[in-house]
DNA sequence: TGACAATGGCATGACCTTAGACCTTTAACA
DNA sequence: TGTTAAAGGTCTAAGGTCATGCCATTGTCA
């Protein structure tokens, strides 16, 4: 019995191959940046919406200020946020959604594997939440997130904004699972769909198509039908990924 | 407008605040013995078996080598691996399973919340995990690894085995998803759920009942019935952890 | 038996991250 | 109108992490 052998071919062996993965994304710095510029693409801080102060960021991130600080500098850089010092400063999201040129999302190509396998996790992760999510007892507060949310998404006038109600929806139904790690798992799933996402042609008769199911999902939430909205979301996915496969060739 | 209605009060900026968390886990050093640790303990290596090289594993998790040769250094201070050197030599796993004092797990109290939330979490994640193995068409090596890991379960003598196994047939069946993504969600929920499904008292009943629903779940996931596998997770899922609340009172 | 190859062991210098204290700016408040 | 509090800006020392190259050990194979 050679090395190999000790190492591979047995099941159990498969598995330890299997479930190692990199202990963190490079460097603190990175993950900050992407982070944050994921928040704010998505739209989970908006348009003219403050981030927390550096102190409070940096504590919820696990990172020292000055490593989030350095993050916050990149972003200025890059002209996502805008900062402003003094009591009443600090920084304010300045970046506003904008559609990509067509056919022109570069780099999607080389993450065919990893948005494919996005399109598998999500059909996972998003239906589970909102079984959970119909589950639960809604607070009023709650059930306003919801609706609002909603609301946002049909009320979009072009397709960047609607693209990014339409994160903030999906996020929305993950949060009032009130699980942490649910919660988390969405955000991933429509972090790595996004720039996918806004690749969609945007025709009339997808919205109208996905409006329904949106407003569907979050009725059997509220409605408490949680065998429904697992259904209405499986559907969402489906016919979203159906639309992306497409894309991806 | 003063700087917290620039924050807070918006639904966009709850959503802001939810979407935050920790840019990553402490240390390197400690992510990776947490990880190693983690996968010997739920058998993904099990005993006698070698880990991979040490300029492998180090690529894989990307870590450099120097620190993850101090995670191993760590495990070898445990007691849970032994090192070679030389040609064949390597770094085996000298741990086997043990049942913990009865209520004697310490630690589980503390982390209260977290138990509970992996509980919500599992409910999303492993019923759309067999979904989608079940959807997929399986290889003869797949099937027999589902097989044999069901085998095990029913096979192990002694209540640590047991979990062992158990943990690996979930895995197993998170592993023939071909969902990185999905794995890794399954490995989480596995590793934060170990201490507690250890301490699960071993009820003769309680083995014969999910012995009956591991095996529902793999043939239903072999048969291709996609429903039936992804109901069967949830009701197992939902059985152990009605048994899992009790404990934590 | 001798060369080779695969493996763990070790050392160095550059860079990143942290924690904490302190400074500067500016709006809000008394 | 002064004082204060809340925010960003800066600095430093200590330690963690990395990439890289080389060394030491030992089984395999010609």
């Amino acid at each position: 019995m050679n090395a190999v052998n000790k190492a591979r071919g047995t099941a159990s062996d498969r598995l330890g191959n299997v479930v190692l993965r990199p202990v963190r994304g490079h460097h603190a710095f990175e993950g900050c940046v992407e982070q944050l510029a994921t928040a704010i693409r998505l739209g989970a801080f908006s348009y003219g919406a403050a981030l927390p102060p550096e102190r409070e960021l940096a504590e919820r991130m696990g990172v020292s200020r000055a490593t989030l600080r350095e993050a916050i500098a990149g972003l200025r850089t890059a002209g996502m946020v805008r900062t402003t010092r003094g009591r009443g400063g600090g920084t304010v999201v300045s970046y506003r959604p904008a559609i990509p040129a067509l056919g022109g999302s570069p780099g999607i190509a080389d993450r065919r594997e990893q948005l494919l396998d996005s399109l598998v996790y999500r059909r996972v992760v998003e239906p589970g939440a909102c079984y959970v999510a119909a589950g639960r007892k809604l607070s009023a507060t709650e059930k306003m997130l919801l609706t609002t949310s909603l609301a946002e998404v049909d009320a979009a006038e072009d397709p960047a904004t609607h693209r990014q109600a339409d994160s903030r929806l999906h996020l929305a139904i993950a949060s009032v699972t009130a699980s942490p790690m649910t919660i988390e798992a969405v955000t991933e799933v429509q972090a790595c769909l996004h720039d996918m996402l806004q690749a969609i042609p945007v025709l009339e008769v997808n919205i109208d198509h996905s409006s329904r199911q949106h407003r569907a999902i979050v009725e059997a939430i509220i409605a408490g039908d949680a065998t429904k909205a697992r259904r209405a979301m499986e559907q969402h996915c489906d016919d979203t990924a159906a639309l992306l496969r497409g894309l991806l060739g």
